[in-house]
Formats: structure tokens, sequence, C-alpha cells
DNA sequence: CTGTTGAAATTTTTT
DNA sequence: ATTTCAACAG
């Protein structure tokens, strides 16, 4: 095969304006992909391009927004050079690097990170593990009792993690987005130093941290040097989802924007709160001047009626590249707006319509139900359990997140690295007789002692933990020792902690279960520190993915996030909860940029759908998650979708009959049983 | 100091 | 429902 053919080859089946990006030269590159236009294609082919152009595939580096993008991305580019190559693969032996940002900066840190004067074998918090320690330095502070409330862990954490990720000082991010936290600033700005020498004692990093060590290593003269020497090419994906640190980081690795290629849609660009910045992408060319700019604007996703629909709601934005969606797949059904009286209303509508797909021949894998926080699927979840009907969620709290898995996990963290005060505490109290302050005492002697266990074999334990305390130390001397393999140190921690499992939880049997399982799938991991990153950077996001790869035959409904839902695709979606207060949730009306972000989430929902769309809207709902109240209120379709929006939908009522049994009503006149009850709650509220 | 008990407050998305 | 905080007994 010529040199021609052989590109050709790779580049078949894209269109021109795909081509174009896939086998751009040199220059910096911004990929415009709208939602559903072949992006990810697009930059699998540019990957396998650049590696037929002769580019080493290690001197690549890939950065996705998730690792499971990642790894899905590189198989596909596998894919293409196997078919080319006739069979041999040239990636797999010499793999691109792949992954998210924070996952490539554990990567390089392990191996520069001495440069910059980090400790070799630090561990990584995760959020919670962050909130915990900046606790701890808040209760040593004094801060947790003062006579007006201090802000809380998880608001103190928020706010440093801005200034990190924004780069950005206090005063003006307190101004702009915790201003009733502006009286704390001096406070704040003790707790944060406190933090740092905190971490740096603890031999830690949190997840900020791995951005702006890896940025710090960048910006160092001789380290950064070697490592932009690594890379000859740097692909982002999802770019409108990176913040201002990330951007840095880029500039730093590419500082001519010379192999540099970005892609991404500024129309769903939906992790301000985590100060990601659609200036990034907005202001690209301004920053690179020499980009070329590739439009892909032909969607291969949505019916018609579908895209129509959610273009008019992203009509409704007021700053982005104009872009003008279309689609050739004509035909299909308008989407539904189903107008539910309550939340059970809602379930069972769904539900019906759900199995009516299936009858019509759509599994359920291809199916999705989408709300806007993890919550508002509970009652959906109870009512697909007691109809044996199988799903797995995505996003919300994850399966190493509870707390038993927590405490297993602390163990390992504590084997791997004595200092972490965080892993160690919560080890500690859980001896019977030891609290916050003794464990702090003890974990300052191994800070002291460099590591070594040597302190806690002499101290004497109070009499309520005589016994647990020889086992303690016993065991971690074991995990320290490296002798074992890591299933098999599960197992000795497991031993030890079974006990205290069962004193501690109500219902212990599924968590015991549960790590069961953790040691089961421990096997998979080349060893501890590999399964301590791993989970801590990319968790399984739902219990069922921890099981393992699920078995072919095997079908079952997607329940997710619509942040956990980006980048992926369904034949039906269903959208829930789509009121006012929910979309956009309650939390982000602060201001203008908060709901034009909500309106984006709600694009980002619609644009999922290949054939099938349906949204609803219950108008009668709880006030609390939980079913604590039976406090009520009614609420109204979300204000994304105005009267002009709606035509694009096909307005139903649904109302649950006597047998159980949906019944619908499509909606002919313009006057709603919504409008009308919101024009009799007029009348007294 | 630890561990328990009771009262009060809570509200979202995730690497 | 769950988390957080203060008060108090051992």
């Amino acid at each position: 095969m010529s040199q021609l053919e052989a590109e050709d080859d790779i580049l078949s089946g894209l269109n021109p304006q795909q081509r174009e990006a896939a086998s751009h030269g040199e220059g910096p590159l911004l990929i415009v992909a709208g939602a559903g236009t072949g992006k990810t294609a697009t930059l699998v082919h540019r990957v396998a391009w650049l590696i037929g152009q002769g580019i080493d595939p290690r001197r690549i580096l890939l950065l996705t927004f998730t690792r499971r993008a990642a790894g899905e991305m590189l198989r596909r580019v596998d894919r293409i050079l196997a078919r080319q190559a006739g069979g041999g693969s040239l990636v797999r032996d010499a793999r691109v690097w792949g992954g998210t940002f924070h996952a490539i900066a554990t990567r390089l840190l392990r191996l520069y990170g001495k440069s910059i004067g980090l400790a070799a074998g630090f561990t990584i918090h995760d959020r919670s593990d962050s909130e915990d320690l900046l606790n701890v330095v808040r209760t040593e502070l004094g801060l947790a009792k003062t006579d007006k409330r201090f802000p809380k862990k998880g608001t103190c954490m928020s706010i440093y993690s801005r200034c990190v990720n924004a780069r950005q000082r206090l005063a003006p991010v307190l101004k702009r987005h915790f201003p009733w936290c502006e009286d704390w600033e001096d406070e704040l700005k003790r707790l944060f130093d406190a933090y740092l020498d905190r971490k740096e004692a603890a031999a830690v990093l949190d997840y900020d941290d791995l951005l702006l060590y890896w940025d710090a290593l960048l910006a160092d003269e001789e380290a950064g040097e070697r490592v932009r020497a690594r890379f000859d090419c740097v692909l982002v994906d999802e770019y409108q989802d990176t913040n201002s640190l990330q951007a840095s980081i880029l500039a730093r690795l590419c500082p001519t924007g010379r192999g540099l290629t970005v892609v991404g849609d500024d129309a769903q660009s939906i992790y301000g709160f985590r100060a990601a910045t659609v200036r990034n992408i907005l202001d690209f060319p301004k920053q690179y001047p020499a980009a070329t700019i590739v439009h892909l604007e032909q969607n291969y996703r949505s019916t018609q009626p579908i895209l129509a629909a959610a273009n008019a709601v992203i009509g409704q934005a007021r700053e982005r590249y104009q872009k003008q969606l279309w689609s050739d797949r004509s035909g299909g059904d308008k989407p539904l707006l189903v107008t539910c009286e309550n939340e059970q209303d809602q379930t069972e509508s769904v539900i019906r319509r759900i199995l009516q797909r299936r009858e019509e021949g759509i599994d359920l894998r291809r199916q999705a139900v989408l709300f806007r926080a993890s919550h508002h699927s509970i009652m959906l979840e109870a009512e697909l359990t007691g109809r044996n009907i199988p799903f797995h969620k995505y996003g919300g709290l994850k399966f190493v997140e509870t707390a038993h898995v927590k405490d297993l996990m602390a163990f390992l963290r504590l084997a791997e690295n004595p200092r972490d005060l965080v892993a160690g505490s919560r080890v500690l109290v859980l001896l019977p007789g030891i609290g916050p302050k003794r464990s702090r005492a003890l974990m300052q002697l191994l800070v002291e002692s460099g590591g070594s266990l040597e302190p806690w074999r002499s101290w004497t334990p109070p009499l309520a933990a005589a016994s647990e305390w020889p086992r303690l130390v016993e065991l971690l001397e074991e995990l320290r020792g490296g002798e074992q393999g890591l299933p098999a140190q599960i197992h000795a921690v497991r031993a030890f902690y079974e006990p205290i499992l069962l004193e501690k939880y109500d219902n212990p049997a599924p968590r015991s279960r549960d790590l069961e399982q953790v040691e089961q799938l421990s096997s998979r991991y080349a060893d501890r520190q590999a399964m301590l990153v791993e989970l801590t950077l990319d968790p399984p996001s739902s219990t069922q993915d921890l099981a393992g790869p699920p078995q072919l035959d095997e079908d079952y409904l997607v329940l997710s996030t619509i942040h956990s839902a980006k980048g992926l695709e369904w034949d039906s979606v269903f959208v829930i909860h789509a009121v006012d207060g929910n979309i956009p949730s309650d939390m982000a009306t602060g201001s203008p940029e908060e709901i034009e972000e909500e309106l984006r989430l709600l694009y980002v929902a619609l644009s999922r759908a290949e054939n099938f769309l349906c949204v609803t809207c219950p108008l009668s709902y709880y006030y609390s998650p939980g079913r604590w109240s039976d406090a009520h209120g009614f609420a109204q379709m979300t204000r994304f979708l105005p009267p002009h929006v709606r035509k694009l939908f096909r307005e139903c009522v649904s109302w649950i009959g006597g047998d159980g049994a949906g019944e619908e009503a499509e909606i002919v006149t313009g006057l709603s049983s919504e409008a009308i009850r919101r024009q009799t709650k007029d009348l007294w509220s």
C-alpha cells in the first residue's frame, strides 16, 4: 500500500471537515464540534493519522475527561491501525499516553516529582479526604467554634479549590462566588496556609495539587524542559470543560501551540462549578493566533425533529461560537413533552414508555433516563427494583465513597504512606478507646519517626484497646513488608476489620459482601499503589461496573446524572424533573452565568438522543429528597422551554388511571393543566 | 478523652 | 434521612 493509499485508508469514512481536522499539520488546532458531530471519531482518526505519519505513539499525549473515554478512544485507534497494518498493532506495545489531566499528572509526578521536592511515595486525597484534613486544621485553629458560624469544611474546600483552579486570589473569589463568607477572609487565609503545611507533612496531594504540581513542574526550567521534550503532540478532548489552571498546563506544554489540538463545544460547557471556564475555548484563537479552526456541524446522531428542539433550547444562550447543526436524518416524531401530576405519575409514565420501546425492539441498554441531581432518580430506582427491571446508575454517591470501603482503603493507604494523617486517623478511631485526640498524637509520632512503626509498637494503649492494638501494629507491619500480594493484603485487613464492621453498622451483611468484592477485584491491579490511585482518580461509576464488564446478553437500563452523561448517546432518552428548581437547579440561580450553564445542561441532556426523546415535568413535588416530610408544592415547567420552544415538542398530559395503567391526553389548545393550575395558584400565592 | 445522646440544620453537578 | 455540633456521663 502506498503512503497516499494508507492515509486515505485511515481517513476513510470521514466527511471533509473531519478529514481536514484529522490530517491537520503541526500548527495549533481548534475543533469546534457540536453535539453528535463525530468529535470522538475525528480525534481517534487524528491520533491514528499522526501515528501513520511516523510519530512515535509514546510521544502523543491524549487528555480526556474520564479514563473510560481514554480507553475507548485508544482501542479505536488500535482498530484503525490494525486494519491498516493487516493485523499487527503498532499501538499496543508502544502506548499513547492517555488519561485525565489528573491521572497523567500523577504519572508524570511519580517520574519527575523529586525534582520539585515532591516525596516519591505520595498518596492522593479525594474530595472527602481533603475535607477531612481541612476539618482537622479548622478545629486546631479554633475556627470550629466561633461566635458566628464559620463556613463548613465543604464550603472551605470549595473556596480553596476555586482559588487554585481558577488561579484567582481569595478576595475576588469570595466576593464573586462566596459573598456570605467574606467576613472570614483572614481566617480562611490562615486555614489554607495551615492546610498546605499539613499536606506537605503528610506527603499527600489533593486533586488540585495534582494540577498545581504538574504546572509547577512545567514552570521549572530543567524539569519542565524534560517533560516538554517527551511529547510531540498533545490532544485535549472536552476542552470547554477545562479550567484556567489546565489551560496554563497546556500553554507550558506547548508554548507556541505547535502540536496542540483541542476539541470541544462551548455549548456543552457544564463544569463551571469546578472552575471550568468557557473562556478557554472561546479565547483559544486569541491565545494562539496561528490557530486553525475547524467546525463540525453535521450531526449524525439525532433525527431532525430532536435536533430542532435541542437547537431551539441552546438558541436561547448568549455568547457562543455560532454554529448551525444540521442532520440529514429526516423523519421521526417530534420529541415528547409530558406534563405529569406528580413524581409517581412521572415514574409510571417513563417506565411504561421504556417497556413500550423495548417491545418495539429497543433494548434497555439503548435507553437512558437523565436527571439534574443524583437523588432525582430515587423513586424511579425503587420502582424499577420492584418490577425487576435491571438498571445501572451513573453519577451520585460512588461505591468507593461508602464508609466501609473507605475504612478498608484507609488501611491500605496508611500502609502505603504512614504519614497520611487522614487515612491513619480513620483507621485509629476504629479501635475502642481511641478518639480524635489520641489518633492525632499517634499520627504525630509517625510523622516524627519518618514513617517507622516502631513508636507505635512501644506505645501503651488504653485498656479498651489493649487486645486490638498489638494486632493492628502487626497487621500494618505485614502490609508494609510487601511480602503478600494485594488480594492477600486485603484479606488480612478484612480479617481485622470484620468484627469492627459487625459492631459498627446496623445491617453489616451487604457491606461485608462489598468488601469481599473489593478483595476479588484487587487482583486486577498491578499493585497496591496502582489500585489506590485508580480508585481515587477514577472510581467505578456504578457498583455494577465493579463487578467487571457486563455480560453481552445482559440488558439494563441506564440512569445517569446529566453531567455523567456527557459524551454519551442512546437511542431513547428520557429527561425527568424538567421543572424550575431542578433545571435550573435552585442552587444555581445566583448569577446569569450560572443560569446559562443550566441551560447548556438541558441542551446536553436533549442532544444525547438519537431517535426518541421524552421530557417529563412533574408539577407537584416534595420539598425534600427523602420522604420524612410530606410538605409539597407546585412547580413550574423549566423556564428553558418557553412556548416558542415547546412548539417543537408534542405536548401531553399524563395521569394515572384507576387500574394504575397510565392514560394520556394530548394538549391541543395552548392552555395546559399546568397553566390552569398556575392561574389558580396565583389566587392565593 | 472517649463515646453517647439529642437537637438542629441541610438542600447539586465531579476530577 | 443524614450529617454536624454541643452537652454530659463514664
